[in-house]
This record gives structure tokens, sequence and C-alpha cells, in this order.
DNA sequence: CGGTATCCAGCCAGATACTG
DNA sequence: CAGTATCTGGCTGGATACCG
């Protein structure tokens, strides 16, 4: 290759996709934390919205939903009185989060080129930056 | 475990957080696109306009800022005249995308299921769904 | 209890004109 | 060529009232 005219074309046969299909899936504020609370087992909606700290009624909701709709997470409704409502994580959302796992490993052991990364950029764009 | 009662809580200190932290990183429309099209060498700033598909100038600044910043892409300027603007993915960039490739499996192996996840889903909450 | 419907603010992202 | 500045619309997400 000579380096420099490359074709970097993106299109639906590149893999960055792919990539970007899944990272979808499980992006947003939520999506993730969601799933590590349901990663432990059965858990009511209640239960989630008080362990989520932040999180609207709204918010859960529409994740919950997008997840279940993902095939990530299952819904059972017991026909109780009052109501309830259980999530849970199925197989495949489990081995996703063993996936992330690789990405946290990825960032626990760049975590200090990438703080060094932000100090080196932000001084070099501060207002009394040099030249 | 009791299977009911469990702690859910999500902080600082749940794993979900690092997650979310490497994912914002890359997330985005636009972010990963432009890795893979540097992963392959320096590229210019118009070769990356023209090669991703859709994006705009300000969103191209905008997310080259951003991953120069996260240490992903090097920018070296050659003051020749016209101007010309390189960006290369770092070692820790690359190595990232190894990772993301994993994702990649893992959305491979389970399409199958996330278009039938999908289709069940969406055929029980169609307009003419069942009771 | 477990949602849905509604309203609203803020940010994100697109288009485009301008600049060094 | 490689950006920056500005405007603007749309989507996202928060608060909350209401419903089965």
């Amino acid at each position: 290759m000579s380096r420099g005219h490359m074709d970097v074309t993106v299109q639906a046969d590149n893999p960055a996709c792919p990539v970007s299909e899944v990272l979808d899936r499980v992006a947003g504020k939520w999506a993730i934390g969601i799933l590590v609370a349901a990663a432990k087992g059965p858990v009511r909606f209640s239960e989630l919205e008080r362990g989520i700290e932040g999180i609207s009624r709204r918010m859960l909701t529409l994740n919950l939903r997008k997840l279940e709709r993902e095939g990530l997470l299952v819904r059972t409704v017991y026909p109780t009185v009052p109501p309830r409502v259980e999530y849970e994580c199925t197989e495949m959302a489990l081995e996703l989060y063993e996936t992330l796992l690789s990405l946290v490993d990825w960032a626990k052991r760049h975590s200090g080129d990438i703080a060094r990364a932000h100090a080196v950029y932000d001084a070099a764009h501060s207002p009394t930056a040099p030249a």
C-alpha cells in the first residue's frame, strides 16, 4: 500500500457497522446498569427503580422494553394482586456481559494512558495554551 | 441467595460504570467508523469526509477531537500549503478495535436469536396482537 | 405494583457560510 | 485543505399525573 489514497469508505459491509449495531443495543445511560442488576437473578420493576440511582420510571420502562425486544431480558408477569413483574437476563445477555468484561479489562489496562491523553489534550487546548 | 431482595444498587463501584465509560468513548454514530477507517493507516481529513458516507464536516471534526482527546487518534499537521492533516490510530486504539471484534463475534453468534426476539416481540405488540 | 400518557427542557446532530 | 461559527430542528431523557 502506498499509504495515501486508500479506500476508507464505510458501508454496510464494513466491520464498523456490526460493532455499532451491538453497541447501540447496550448504549445509553441505563442499559448496562439494568443488565448488571438483572444478571444477579430475576428482579422486580420497583427493585430496579429503587436500585438504579437517578433513573426515571419512563426511562426504566423504555430500556426494559428495548432490552426485552433485543432478547436480552425476559419479562414475566405473575397475575397476582398486587401485580408482580420480574425481569431476568437471558443466556445470551449473560454471554454478552462476559464479553463486555473484556472492554473493562481494556479500560483498566489503559486508564493511565487515557488520563494522560486527556491531560495532554486539555493542556494543549487550554486558554493559556502555548502557540 | 433467596432470590428476591438482593441489592441491585448501581453505583460507581459497580461493574456497570467502567463498561459505560469505555462504551461512551466509542459510542455515537461515527466514532467506530472513523476508528476503522484510520486503522488501515494515516488518513487525511478530506479522505474521511469523503469516505464516511453521510457525515457532516462538523460531526467529523467533533469526533476526531474527541478521539484525539481519548488518546485513540494522533493528529499530525504538516505545515505545507495547502495544509495537510493526518489522523492515525494509536496502539491503544488498535487494541481496542481487537476487543470490539469479540463483540462482533457475539453479535454474529446471536444474530439469529436477536432477529427472532425482535419478531416475537413485535408480533406480540403489534396492533393485531393476541390477548 | 407496574406501568402509560403527556409535557417540556436540553443536548445532539445536520446544513451551511465563513476563515486561516 | 482543514477546519470554526452559527442557526436550527429533532430526538432523548426527566418529571409527573394518571390508569389497570
